[in-house]
DNA sequence: GTCTATACCAGGATAGAC
DNA sequence: GTCTATCCTGGTATAGAC
């Protein structure tokens, strides 16, 4: 009995999400009040809080599958033969973020948000800390492959290293929100001639 | 008949600009809500809408003091010899404004803030504008003077380079804003590293 | 110019009927 | 589970007396 029950609020979930990820695509997290998300899923605040228990946590699930899709993505390109370098990472992460919230610009919403709320600090923590991870384990198996490097050395490399790559990520997003004029092409090609490999 | 009250207008906007900068550096920008500004400065509502117009003037007043100062660093160094390395700046500004405002992180509040407010958006791409000028400018004269490149080609060179250097000092701001074991050291000697000389 | 008191608004969340 | 209507809070800004 409860099996059919549970498929439900599991589905409506789902569609709920999907609703608020659309109006999030449009106008970015915090800018997107819980009434937007309401008319965009067609239903009514009192449906919605029966599934969620407040806006944080549709954000918080929303952020989830969006971060899930790019360390699959990252993994993917692990398993590439050749690997792409490092520095190419930055490319499909920026990519990704475009294909499902329309601006990475978005994030910065996040990240400012995350100063004042504990519980967005959190996800934005652990969301970075997961993909630091996942980055530095790529950059490992890199010095491996490409550069012969021992397993130790090629880790110790990579914890240097990693911080540079994230700040590569961060900045793309952060100067493509704030400059006008910004130019991804030349961001990333700079990225991708400078950055170690 | 003017001057008198000028200048005791202009001294009432400074008391009240110093009070919001304690007020910021407790809390953050945004966080900080005209409640905290008033009870800090010992005045009341009235007497602040009196000198200012909204709490964005006020915040737009006290970030062009703080960038000034930062941009007056920068010079400085341009000034010595020899001249730190353009990596080196990043060191130096997150010194400065670890000073003016405790944590550098709270700039993540204004990018955040910028993503939905024309006005604060409009205040940061500015500010941003300036930095990367006076940043490229040190460039240039840091292949001029080092590589001995000539200043077509050290404009060249530094046009590609300053992205970079920008989103180290971004990278430095976001991580230490998100990871709760950020390691500033480790971060600013992987910069000093890896960064181009 | 400055004070106190308050209007006013946005937005998240809830109550209670169905 | 879902709806409508509404409450409540936090916060900026203003009105009017002094």
């Amino acid at each position: 009995m409860p099996k059919v029950t549970d498929e439900y609020r599991a589905s409506r979930r789902e569609e709920i999400a999907a609703a608020a990820m659309r109006a999030f695509h449009r106008k970015g997290f915090q800018a997107t009040s819980m009434a937007d998300i309401i008319a965009e899923s067609g239903l009514s605040a009192g449906a919605i809080y029966g599934h969620f228990k407040s806006k944080n946590e549709i954000i918080l699930e929303v952020s989830t599958k969006i971060i899930g899709a790019r360390l699959g993505e990252v993994e993917e390109l692990a398993a590439r033969e050749p690997m792409p370098a490092p520095a190419q990472l930055v490319r499909v992460l920026m990519g990704g973020m475009l294909h499902d919230i329309g601006r990475p610009a978005m994030l910065v919403q996040v990240w400012g948000e995350s100063m004042t709320d504990p519980l967005v600090h959190d996800l934005a923590n652990r969301v970075m800390s997961r993909l630091r991870s996942v980055y530095t384990d790529y950059i490992v198996l890199w010095h491996e492959r490409q550069n012969g490097l021992s397993p130790a050395a090629a880790r110790a490399l990579a914890d240097e290293q990693v911080v540079l790559f994230l700040a590569s990520a961060q900045g793309f997003i952060i100067q493509s929100a704030l400059f006008d004029d910004f130019d991804s092409d030349a961001f990333l090609s700079s990225i991708e001639k400078y950055l170690p490999r």
